[in-house]
RNA sequence: GGGGUGAUAGCUCAAUGGUAGAGCAGUUGACUUUUAAUCAAUUGGUUCUGGGUUCGAAUCCCAGUCGCCCCA
């Protein structure tokens, strides 16, 4: 480590006699376009320019600089402030009276000849370095008017304010600390092209103010969850991401294999079994917040891994999960988004936090939705014809095979989930549902759960959890039918050294940061979205 | 899986069958409080890949690769 190859000869003629690091440089930025190299034209009497060439640009500053016996690649800068902190110590009207160290990239420059004013931008942002040739030195100065956009590098100095106002360090000195040998994107533009932002997405984090702002809010929402759970005495665990039966939800999980174990595991698809086991250990509040995998299909609201909040409170129910999240959102509202009042970008509705939410059973809303008592003949004859009517009076098709509450489930997801833009707990679904969760007492063909939608996205599921582990396996068998391998009977012997009463709850990280960030996709809330991957045949 | 749509300079985009251009970035020069700094000059292209039609293709056709949107 640390070690420096020798300069290379300083041969720039990159078509005829590329130097060693140029054929170690990948030949495209893109990694997805597959380009060759340029032509070798033997004109090597004809004195190359590499002026065009960016990359040979800066390579061979870094050269010139190594050659000089500095080498720009430091080990570490000290840093007194971040950007944020250090334009929060100016104090108004004492221009150059604190010091500070900052770092960052250069993003900005503004050369008028023997003074620049340059940005770098840091975690918390961009502040504006001012540079005088007459304050740096001679030497410190024609070094500075080398550096490039990109570069990385620390900067001393004091605080004062520009005639126009903005908070600006006076750089006394400065160090470059690491060097940038590939352009950034354009400045004003940034990266649009989809694929370039999520396959460089630090490119798109250096340039898109936007992207950033959304990515790091994402980091302060899932700080807050975690903050609100804590001081509600949950323990946070990590369960195992490779499981032999994936279980807990309805979904093809991926499979992967263990050599050495010879054995095939699965990547896990939900959080709940694992988590139920430790009530049954007695960790009366328990969550996780986990990558969970599920092999389906990609769209703008689902990416094949993604994260889940899951949380399991003993002698609670799926009453006290209504509770349970509405702190979390009071808490999200107050300590990060500073509003209870959040836009919601596909209706251009004000979706509203504070206040009463809106409680409704799912039979009601179907009801409602179909315009008639569909629900009163639950159980009767001509329920499954009803259904299906009703389903085709609202504009939709269902399969023949379907069975009678996948239809109406049918209506609920297409024609009454995405109009429940406000807060809407949607209560006592069809037991067919869900095979964890409780029966309702009074109608054992309900559950006593809850759908939390909200934006027409459901976000969080909640029920009073199953702990009869006869009726446990009864719905599991149900649910699986002949692939019984499928079934985790470790969790059901689990349940039959009894499990706690509990409220469950799961809640869909991802899609809570599309709606509190107002984001379109899936992917501008994931750092590094699922991609096919390039060049791999 | 089906339909639609896209890929042009490092980046953002023009060019609708007839000489591939602009802005930013880069290079050279001027400028010691700029704000997408400004001014002057200037470099840079296998138009995603492979076929085809045509006197002539970034442009039309076919296939492929990789995205995006809608549907399943």
């Amino acid at each position: 480590m640390g070690f420096a190859p020798p300069p290379a000869p300083p041969v720039y003629n990159s078509r005829v006699n590329p130097h060693p690091a140029a054929a170690l440089r990948p030949l495209s930025i893109c990694p997805r376009r597959g380009r060759r190299p340029r032509c070798a034209v033997p004109m090597s009497d004809i004195p190359q320019d590499i002026t065009h060439d960016q990359y040979a640009v800066r390579l061979k500053k870094l050269q010139d600089m190594r050659a000089a016996g500095a080498d720009p690649f430091r080990a570490h800068c000290a840093q007194s402030h971040f950007s944020g902190e250090a334009m929060a110590a100016y104090v108004d009207g004492q221009d150059y009276a604190v010091p500070v160290k900052v770092a960052g990239r250069l993003v900005v420059i503004r050369d008028m000849g023997k003074s620049q004013f340059v940005k770098i931008l840091d975690q918390q942002g961009q502040i504006q370095l001012y540079v005088k040739k007459d304050l740096v030195g001679e030497e410190a100065y024609a070094a500075f008017k080398k550096l490039d956009a990109g570069d990385i590098l620390g900067a001393e100095g004091s605080l004062f304010k520009t005639k126009t106002g903005e908070i600006t360090v006076r750089v006394d000195r400065y160090t470059l600390v690491a060097k940038a040998l590939r352009p950034l994107p354009e400045k004003w533009h940034g990266l649009t092209d989809p694929e370039q932002v999520y396959r460089q997405r630090y490119l798109d984090l250096i340039v898109n103010p936007e992207s950033r702002a959304r990515l790091m809010l994402r980091s302060r929402i899932v700080a807050s969850i975690r903050q609100t759970l804590a001081g509600r005495k949950f323990l946070e665990v990590e369960t195992p991401v490779l499981e032999g039966v994936a279980g807990g939800a309805a979904a093809r999980p991926f499979v992967t294999h263990h050599n050495a174990l010879g054995a095939d595991f699965f990547l896990r698809i939900a959080l709940e079994l694992r988590l139920k086991r430790l009530l049954v250990g007695g960790y009366d509040r328990v969550f996780e917040i986990g990558r969970i995998f599920r092999n389906e299909g990609v769209s703008r609201k689902h990416n094949p891994e993604f994260t889940m909040l899951e949380v399991y409170q003993a002698y609670s129910d799926f009453q006290g999960m209504m509770d349970l999240i509405k702190a979390i959102f009071t808490d999200l509202c107050r300590e990060v988004l500073g509003t209870f009042e959040v836009k919601h970008a596909a209706s251009g509705q004000v979706i509203n936090f504070a206040g009463e939410w809106r409680v409704a059973r799912y039979f009601d809303l179907i009801d409602e939705a179909v315009g008639e008592p569909l629900s009163a003949r639950r159980g009767t004859e001509g329920y499954r014809a009803a259904a299906l009517a009703a389903a085709r009076k609202l504009g939709l098709e269902p399969h023949d095979g379907w069975q009678t509450f996948e239809i109406v489930n049918e209506i609920f997801g297409k024609r009454i989930e995405p109009m429940l833009i406000q807060p809407t707990f949607v209560t006592h679904l069809p037991k067919e549902l869900c095979p964890l969760a409780k029966l309702n007492l009074a109608d054992p063909g309900l559950i006593d759960v809850f759908e939390l939608c909200i934006g027409g996205m459901e976000v969080a599921p909640a029920y009073s959890e199953q702990n009869d582990p006869f009726v446990q396996r009864a719905m599991f068998e149900a649910q699986v039918g002949e692939e019984t391998q499928k079934m985790d009977t470790d969790f059901l012997l689990a349940l039959e050294h009894g499990m706690p009463p509990a409220g469950g709850m799961g809640v869909g990280i991802d899609r809570l940061c599309i709606l509190l960030t107002g984001a379109e996709s899936i992917r501008d809330v994931i750092l590094f979205p699922s991609l096919r991957p390039t060049g791999a045949h």
